[in-house]
DNA sequence: TATTTTAATGTAAACGTTTACATTTGATTT
DNA sequence: AAATCAAATGTAAACGTTTACATTAAAATA
């Protein structure tokens, strides 16, 4: 393979000024530029990284850490990520990991062994809050999805607040009082978050609210089928449910199809994420649509503000990302939408 | 961030020795090495894998490309390559890309720039095959689901062809005599070996054959709603339809309920791949199973097995990955599986 | 034309490791 | 106790870049 010294060689220069035209440096004449282009080529020349990240301390790598249960998200949110990033010379270094303490280790050793210039961190659990504040110091880290506010990083959550708190208005605006909710896996902050939207509406409209109407899952299919089953044998039962998420609540679905219940009409069901599934099953499930693919985005040009700023002005920062709800068929519309509630624009962010 | 100098200071001892008890040389004495583990420990040291690869030319780094299309695969095969591949203290570098000339820039500087120390290569497409056998010999690469085949290079496919014509038997088994094939994005490997195993089929039990019984896709869930609309509007129309993808499968029967055609009664579905949409639509779609997470197994260990030969023993490979095919209702067994069709079970691999 | 100024290039040290080889230490044999 | 050998450690060169600083070449000024 040929290094540096070969180029300077071949086109009779030192290698400083091959360097120079790599980085391509103003400072060199035109004439050997064009000299020194043509040596690479020859040569089918590429700069090492490893003696790159060495002396400049930058590997334009990036890390992306994922819980490795949310595959969907997973897929969507590193190409949104790597479609932006690439655009800048950028790699993605990907590491999904089970247990939270893994993760973390993981985590530490790829900043500190140089071989990322900046982190994406997904890290819905809010447990071991103290394990963070670490040795991030001075590297790029953007939190995602998570509670966890740390000094000098910025944070980007989507509205979850808003949103389940909308969806469960739209299923109040088709006059159910009885609402049930299934909860996600405990501790997570996403499920916490859609909680509180959900019993903000429940509460401010004045509904029925009962302990009986919550249960609690783990953001499977199969957890959404028990809980909606719990939910379901109750005396009166709920005359609808709002799942923490779309595949407990695809899962609510089967359960109530295996109670002999029809959905919409005799209870109607929601979810939260908008997956690809949500269209087709029958009935379409009515949910809140999140923009893996422009979080993506919104990620990568974090990252890189951080990393073009000095360290002194780094800033804390929030972003909050708005969420919109999708009306299909599963909260009692009509599938050709013609019953539609008006009332689902969301412009505002609060979470 | 501290360096192995700083390490050796504070155990008094000299970098060499220091360097021994991070690679674990045999040739240290157990009280020093616990010194120096002492310290490291408390300096917080972790090495510059910079440093370490430009020495020893490894960075404990793959490289994934991926069509930018397929994001199903991509999830779930990052995380069996992943899972397996962190086991030997790995890192993945993911890159997907649309077009192919990109993809082969990717790979090419990812190889080059001694970012990476072996690649997994998913190129469906079979154009171009020429650009490959460029610069890529004492480098291990995996070519997967392609129909490539370069020098001393492993290639793992799935039995695409095996696949295809059982589910195509399964068809004719129900008594089905005119079968409809839609084609896959063209000059795509996968698409091609499907096709292969479904004419086979069709010949063997001396159906009906018609170019009319074919039409062609992107593997797109719109491409398969309009293939299947060119094939029902025909008379006599097919009484069965095999996608070969579940997406395009999931058009056509869209497209058949557009029709007022039921399915499977009045045309039985099956696709390819086992997506997880697959078991929600309604009918439940039949299909043929990939066992995407395992692939990721082998994928990781012919990597480890490449890595670990010398430059001379290595030896042309091929893989090839059984597949299983799911009975579900659009093929026009019942839900409970009754009418199963019991020859359903692969064990030989043809390709 | 001689002198100053600026632009272009070169020299060499640094980045943080690994490792062949040299040296020291300690144990074993005579 | 001296001589030999093995084990443990140290020294220094190498890996392929970048970049501050030094030098040379070219252009502008006197």
């Amino acid at each position: 393979m040929p290094n540096i010294k070969d180029v300077a060689e071949k086109a009779g220069v030192s290698i400083a000024t091959v360097s120079r035209v790599i980085n391509d440096s103003p400072k060199v004449k035109e004439k050997t530029k064009k000299l020194i282009l043509k040596a690479i080529k020859e040569l089918n020349f590429t700069p090492n990284v490893n003696a790159q990240g060495l002396q400049k301390k930058r590997t334009k790598t990036l890390g992306l850490i994922f819980p490795d249960a949310s595959s969907y998200y997973f897929a969507e949110i590193i190409r949104g990520i790597n479609s932006y990033v690439r655009k800048h010379g950028y790699q993605v270094i990907v590491a999904s990991s089970h247990d939270e303490e893994d993760e973390v280790r993981t985590l530490v050793s790829l900043l500190q062994s140089g071989r990322v210039d900046g982190m994406v961190l997904m890290m819905p659990s809010i447990q071991n809050v103290n394990v963070f504040n670490l040795s991030l110091n001075s590297v790029p880290v953007v939190y995602l999805c998570t509670g966890i506010q740390t000094q000098n990083s910025t944070r980007i959550i989507i509205d979850n607040y808003k949103g389940a708190k909308e969806i469960t208005e739209h299923l109040i605006w088709h006059c159910h009082s009885r609402i049930g909710f299934i909860h996600g896996a405990p501790n997570n902050y996403d499920s916490q978050k859609r909680y509180l939207g959900y019993i903000d509406a429940v509460h401010e409209n004045r509904l029925e609210y009962s302990i009986l109407l919550e249960s609690h899952g783990n953001f499977t299919e199969a957890s959404g089928f028990k809980s909606a089953m719990e939910l379901l044998n109750q005396e009166p039962r709920p005359t609808a449910i709002f799942a923490a998420n779309d595949a407990m609540a695809i899962g609510a679905i089967e359960a109530a199809k295996r109670l002999s219940l029809n959905v919409p009409k005799d209870v109607a069901i929601v979810g939260f994420d908008d997956i690809s599934t949500a269209q087709y099953i029958n009935p379409a499930l009515t949910t809140v649509s999140v923009p893996v693919y422009k979080m993506g985005q919104i990620v990568g040009g974090s990252i890189f503000k951080q990393l073009n700023s000095k360290e002194s002005d780094q800033v804390e920062e929030k972003i909050v990302i708005p969420l919109q709800i999708i009306i299909r068929e599963s909260c009692g519309c009509s599938s050709q939408g013609i019953e539609k509630n008006p009332n689902t624009q969301m412009d505002s962010e609060v979470s």
